[in-house]
DNA sequence: GACGTAAGTGACAACGTTGTCAAAAGACAA
DNA sequence: TTGTCTTTTGACAACGTTGTCACTTACGTC
């Protein structure tokens, strides 16, 4: 900045203002700030920028997601930037794979960075440390898992009406004997479709037997473990609702070895590209990631834009899209 | 850290030294030191230090994919963030949406946050504009395909050797009559696909029937229009090569609702998520994501280490996966 | 006890910006 | 022409750090 200002023969507050496209500069100065700028290659350093600045905005954001690479996880970082992008901002993107020391480093890692607002994807079990980030004027919000103990802005899945339409669907079609595999019961929201798959089947007066029940399944071996145990027992169920992505694939994985998949129904939570194209094809409860990202990131722009309201909770409903493996009857 | 240093009654530049773990600072006083620090909720400020230090390192990346929620690219992103993560360094993932112009606005809004280093899926066609940041110190390295005007680092798949492979298989398998499918001619790898395909049927003697080829297919319906009228026309092709993720989804589709999935055999570049559930499974040419994002992150921080050789060329070689769509006989 | 050396500590400037405020220049009326 | 008011411009400090260098101790050695 200085050597621009050197060039253009002007102070390099001038050149600020320039780059900072404030009013009030004559036109011919304008002109030649930028056009020595522009043959100084010079970049405008937005670190620096936002250290003098009074409102200390730099203009990025951070959020931790379970694993960037997931669908799911990845539906909403997209969905994200595309709000952020709009406002100049930019997004650090981090995987906590589920570890709760992991969610904390990179909290840290983001707050020393000083980015202006988090969104999270929770894995831990207490986020009461964030209470100092808050302090410092940070703004966050919750995705896909609510907090705990702390208030905040969250956005969720309906998961366990979720559950319960799909339980229905399949208690509608006859089944009684609904088996049901989920992930880890660490997680809030597979504590909540579990809750939701007892709730379903209560309602209907049907008792949960216990053995054709498997719950912290993490990963496509588990399930296809725990799926091949409850289909070799005895009194085996008819139809099996998998409460996570993975958990569905592993579950169908086994349904095709054993020649079962046309005759055990199959619901699974969360949609699955290529869902369609099997035979038959998976019926779903669907999120919407996209929804979800999207409402995290315009609750975080609103909070940054000095929103003082009380804390949002936002639920975004699942739909269910069936394909034919749930609608198979016993 | 005035406010600590004023705590522990040390000078801020011990306060400093502490949080920077320096030697020579006695342990009473650096245990003062981190007492008041954690008593004021002190966070080092990384913007400001990279602002001061020498190196002016901001331990932070950009990387320019075409779409992080498109699998082939988040895979890319974690396995960058695995490289990244063990250096304390964060990643500032954001999509092109394979537009040159937003690759370029992407690029000069990581300059303006001064980041070490770049990772870019590439859009455009011409990266001269990056010779600014390169003087500026910013390494950078290109993923998936090749820049234009300028020499930089790369990470490649062997794009036409994984489709001559591919081709030459259906050969094997008595096919003569062979379709192709492909994406964005502008796309560097859609090119270098179409290319081996065309190389290998001229290594058999075999003349490129045009009625048989479509290009510029982006997504899948664009793919479904084209697979259909191919397999509609008077003389349709017993095998069809697909040059890319979506387009292959669609091929399939068309020959899954045309009942033609048993008798007209497929191959598709890139890998899909289910793809060995589908019935036939889909026999593929992959990638190998998480090995270019690694290679394509540890040469990034080589070059931050340092490293001034030449530009280096890697390539990461594809391998066939049959699963039966290959291997029909005509 | 004087002296040299090494280790620890702090004062100050600087990194690249922008906020504050005062000075300079221009516009207009009397 | 002068005086007043408005607009444009610039000097300087400050943001939160760290590099430089000088100063103060403590410790051995003769």
């Amino acid at each position: 900045m200085k050597d621009v200002a050197a060039l253009a023969k002007v102070s390099i507050k001038t050149v600020s203002r320039v780059v900072n496209g404030e009013a009030g500069v004559t036109p011919g100065l304008a002109r030649r700030v930028m056009a020595a700028s522009e043959r100084l290659d010079y970049r405008h350093n937005l670190t620096a920028s936002s250290l003098r600045r009074s409102d200390g905005r730099s203009a990025t954001i951070g959020i931790v997601l379970e694993d960037v690479a997931n669908p799911f996880s990845s539906a909403l970082h997209r969905a994200i930037e595309d709000v952020a992008v709009q406002r100049g901002v930019l997004v650090l993107a981090s995987s906590s794979d589920e570890d709760e020391a992991r969610e904390r480093r990179l909290v840290a890692a983001f707050a020393s960075r000083r980015v202006d607002g988090l969104i999270i994807q929770p894995s831990s079990q207490d986020h009461s440390y964030l209470l100092t980030e808050r302090k410092a004027g940070t703004a966050i919000v919750f995705v896909d898992r609510p907090p705990a103990f702390l208030d905040a802005d969250t956005v969720l899945t309906d998961n366990a009406a979720g559950v319960r339409r799909g339980v229905r669907h399949l208690i509608a079609h006859g089944h009684r004997r609904i088996g049901y595999l989920g992930d880890l019961h660490t997680i809030a929201t597979a504590a909540e479709r579990h809750r939701g798959y007892v709730e379903e089947l209560a309602d209907h007066n049907i008792d949960v037997d216990e053995r054709l029940v498997r719950l912290d399944l993490r990963g496509i071996e588990k399930s296809e473990a725990a799926a091949t145990e409850l289909l070799s027992s005895p009194e085996p169920p008819t139809a099996l609702f998998t409460g996570q992505n993975l958990v569905t694939i592993g579950a169908f994985r086994v349904l095709r070895r054993m020649g079962l998949h046309h005759r055990i129904a199959l619901i699974g939570f969360d949609d699955i590209l290529l869902a369609d194209l099997l035979e038959p094809g998976i019926t779903v409860i669907a999120q919407d990631p996209a929804a979800i990202g999207r409402a995290a990131a315009e609750i975080l722009f609103r909070r940054l834009d000095g929103d003082r309201s009380p804390s949002e909770h936002r639920v975004v409903v699942s739909r269910m899209i069936t394909r034919g493996s749930g609608e198979i009857t016993p």
